[in-house]
DNA sequence: CCATCACGTAACTTGATAAGTATCGTGATG
DNA sequence: CATCACGATACTTATCAAGTTACGTGATGG
């Protein structure tokens, strides 16, 4: 219970893409995809690291190379993601010291941890039950109705 | 959903002096304190202010001041300590921008958020429910059976 | 009265990490 | 072979709790 963190928005960030991606033909460059999310291909290429080596999607060089999905979305969770992205720190709240040799804060920290934990579980569970094609879904019913191909802005 | 964070341990830290503080005579300084943290008493006296400004606790200076818990401890849940010392971000993860144009943004980003709310109100719950008494009542029964002054140990 | 104690406050530094940036390399396309 | 797009490294930036330094103020007590 050491380590400093800043507010992650990779999953959120990915799930944005992966949902761009999926109705969208062909390869999405990261230049494209950093357009996208209001930074630059260097990043992109950064997270979408960790989706590749999960098997989520591939990367092509060259003309008409960039990235695609290569799973079946009915088959990957936000949780997965998330994974794949680094699996970062949930919480930016914890205890300081790992194993006080104090009783009182050997209690207070267990009291502290437990509860992050049982919350982390909830967290945990909810974003492994929803997969990307339902993400997907869900946009669908909201936003578009009859589907057709991406068409939906990006500011 | 912007801002930046690190692993905030003040909630631990603080529950931990209080119930020092309980089962402690008189005042303590922020020196004792201080070095029970294995910090400086700059840091202690910082954190202290909020639950000064909540009334948890007084303040005296001089020879033999320090601080004193002035609140009923059954009347104190971790929550309210959780707020009195800043009410911290709570999670390390969550969106970049938000109000994106975008609606598949949208989406993601409510989903995403969603679920944090969820996890988020778990946790609210659980730090609402138990008082700064159950916390060393929970002490007493694991470490000190037949109870005393405050002899237990602070590394 | 004055030395000491202990809190109050302000200003600055440190450490950790996601994000942002710059640059060069490599392979694929046409 | 020029261009495209990824790969990778290295460096900078932003953020914020925590740590540190320094000085002020009021209370105690000799």
């Amino acid at each position: 219970m050491d380590r400093r963190v800043r507010t992650d928005s990779r999953l959120s960030r990915t799930l944005h893409v992966l949902l761009h991606m999926a109705r969208h033909d062909g390869p999405m460059t990261s230049e494209a995809i950093g357009r996208m999310l209001g930074t630059n291909p260097v990043v992109v290429r950064r997270t979408m690291a960790g989706l590749r080596n999960a098997g989520y999607v591939t990367s092509e060089k060259g003309h008409g190379g960039g990235w695609t999905i290569a799973a079946d979305l009915n088959a990957v969770s936000l949780l997965d993601i998330h994974r794949a992205v680094g699996g970062p720190r949930i919480f930016a709240i914890g205890s300081d010291r790992a194993n006080p040799a104090c009783a009182v804060e050997k209690v207070v920290n267990a009291a502290v941890e437990d509860t992050l934990r049982e919350a982390e579980a909830l967290l945990i569970t909810r974003l492994g039950s929803v997969s990307l094609a339902e993400l997907a879904r869900s946009f669908d019913a909201r936003c578009r109705p009859e589907g057709a191909s991406d068409t939906s802005t990006c500011a």
